[in-house]
DNA sequence: GCCAACGTTGGC
DNA sequence: GCCAACGTTGGC
């Protein structure tokens, strides 16, 4: 399953008894914890071990009809612009790391809305940070050509080297590297691969 | 619809 | 803390 959005708690975590909170994350909620080394010196302290702090994003979701125990957990690009302010908040996710990956947005950052589990699969526009529509990828962005720059990338080096959607591939939610988002969208204005 | 890869759970 | 069983993700 793809992340889906939309009030529904991932039963299991619930079930579990698990952290989530899913429900509504704010994907810009506050961020997590890194822990300030309750050490001594006086400022500035937010250190060093803290997680990296990353600025883009991909978040995948399902565009295609699917029912999980009883509840459609579609939700594409136009279901999202179809939100009042074009904004929802992005739910349903149960990986660890993903939510973590989550509290650590900030608001106004910018994500790729990933469509996942479908027939094409692949870049489909752009998101605000907390979850806002932005605008539509000039052209879709196919998964099957982003796989190219990776192989081509692995082999010869390039951004796309090390890109999370093809090294973890099943995190619903993660960062990309500056070089990494801008590669990807300067491949809207070329021909397709 | 299949199924490989991988994440999560829970017994020990 | 290991690891087998189980469940989910997501491309194909």
């Amino acid at each position: 399953m793809a992340p889906k959005k939309r009030p529904r708690m991932s039963k299991k975590a619930a079930d579990a008894g698990k952290a989530d909170d899913g429900g509504k994350v704010s994907a810009a909620e506050a961020s997590v914890g890194g822990k300030r080394k309750a050490t001594g010196k006086s400022k500035e302290s937010v250190k060093a071990d803290d997680p990296p702090e990353h600025s883009h994003w991909l978040m995948k979701s399902e565009p295609e009809s699917r029912f999980e125990n009883g509840i459609d957990v579609k939700f594409g690009i136009e279901d999202l612009k179809t939100m009042l302010d074009q904004t929802s908040c992005w739910d349903g996710v149960r990986n660890f790391q993903a939510r973590n990956f989550m509290r650590q947005m900030k608001k106004g950052q910018l994500a790729f809305f990933y469509h996942s589990n479908c027939k094409e699969p692949g870049i489909a526009g752009l998101m605000k940070v907390d979850v806002q529509y932005q605008r539509m990828m000039k052209r879709f962005i196919p998964l099957s050509e982003l796989k190219k720059y990776h192989l081509q990338h692995r082999a010869q080096g390039g951004p796309l080297k090390d890109m999370a959607l093809f090294t973890r591939a099943r995190l619903s939610v993660q960062p990309l590297t500056t070089e990494e988002f801008e590669f990807v969208v300067s491949l809207e204005d070329k021909a397709p691969l």
